[in-house]
DNA sequence: TCGATAAATATTGTACACATTAAAATCAAA
DNA sequence: TTTGATTTTAATGTGTACAATATTTATCGA
């Protein structure tokens, strides 16, 4: 979930809160880690109050549980949430699809073509991490042109719980077909196809959902901070 | 959207938040009111640190607008705005029948039922404002029963700015026919005519949103600290 | 009297302190 | 060595302080 728009400089918290996020959807942070105030306070040059922010927000995406009296945590959500995620997420994308087909225009498919070829870029570049990241972004990008900045707020929010789910459960997998489909969907579009635009959001996300149905392989462990400040450096030239 | 479930006694933040909440719904605050945070804090004797807390809340429910360096207020959605919500509102409802025609039980039934009288008790009785939060405390109950936790949250919140903007937009109106609604919708379930379930769903929010797009009659000025302690003492006996 | 400017006040942004509680470490006994 | 109790340490819950910034009020000149 975004904060603000229009901003010149990025807000303490706002590097912080994207730089946790990436590291957690990345999987740089291992889903379990304590994230204690104080340590987030200390990496990121701000104090509790402001800390706690950031840990709220990521909270508020699913990213990191928080218990009282308890340090916040990497979400690790189980397998029955990461269904109930999916289910939402199909009913959003649907709405997506819909308000697309409606307002399609040339524009549009200038805008989703050149995130693709982004895409593309960082699948040859074998970028995996970023790969990931750009393949969510997608629909974030479509929920945005839908129009409706609700259906755009909750899209955002399912899409990080997802990216989180594939990167704890999801088998090693090819970007590429992602992209593929991504392509037909943009033809759909243009189409102005409604139902096999709907068929093909579908396909796609029950591929995305059968991806994340195998247990995933171990993780490696790392130092919190050096982790989470090289998320922040990527973050600060942005 | 609720803090935790078992808890024996409501935090001083949850009875806040509540009491907010059902303050701006019932209209007894004016879209607008601003909400300082001192104001907040000496109403229900906590510090700014917790009064925050709750306004970030109510922030992420959409029923306060926060904006940097100034202080909270009421939310007024647009009506831009409030055709959004419906937009999203129908699509996950939509999502929370089928569910439940798929997990359809005698006990869910009886349920429904009780919250239904209640509905009826509270027409009878000529208490407008709380016949108003039982409505759409019946969608909330829907989304409970789809199982389904993440789509029950994203109904809440949903539901919270339906009820806002009704409130600010709504002619007056019967509650009656929503609750012959809601009876109608029950029989659909235990036919598990999804078809038909889907139908009344879709006309009956349909009905909702076509009361919204009426500017509302004006409001009457209260004082705010009169207005939320009275919401408090309702809530601290929940 | 009206409008503009300046002083005063109200309110937020953020750091920090102190009490409380959970987690970890230490130690004693079986 | 293992287990359980106890101390020590780490981390959160919450109030408060002080600076920075809005908002309001007061003051002054035309």
């Amino acid at each position: 979930m975004t904060t603000s728009h229009v901003e010149e400089k990025k807000s303490r918290v706002e590097v912080a809160y994207l730089s946790l996020r990436y590291a957690i959807i990345e999987q740089a942070l291992e889903p379990g880690t304590k994230l204690p105030e104080d340590a987030i306070g200390s990496v990121f040059e701000m104090s509790r109050t402001l800390a706690r922010e950031v840990l709220t927000k990521l909270q508020y995406d699913g990213l990191v549980e928080v218990k009282r009296k308890r340090s916040a945590t990497v979400a690790r959500p189980s397998l029955t949430e990461a269904q109930e995620v999916f289910g939402v997420r199909k009913c959003l994308e649907r709405a997506v699809v819909r308000q697309i087909c409606e307002r399609w225009s040339k524009v549009m498919e200038e805008e989703l073509e050149k995130h693709i070829r982004a895409e593309d870029d960082a699948i040859k570049a074998d970028n995996n991490a970023l790969s990931i990241r750009l393949a969510g972004e997608f629909h974030i990008r479509l929920a945005e042109l839908s129009g409706n900045s609700l259906l755009k707020k909750y899209v955002d929010e399912v899409v990080s719980r997802c990216s989180l789910i594939l990167a704890l459960y999801a088998r090693p997998h090819s970007s590429q077909c992602a992209v593929t489909e991504h392509r037909e969907l943009i033809k759909a579009f243009s189409a102005k196809d409604v139902p096999r635009a709907l068929e093909l959001m579908n396909e796609h996300l029950g591929a995305v959902e059968q991806r994340a149905m195998i247990p995933g392989t171990a993780t490696k462990k790392l130092d919190l901070c050096d982790v989470i400040q090289k998320y922040a450096g990527q973050i600060d030239h942005a």
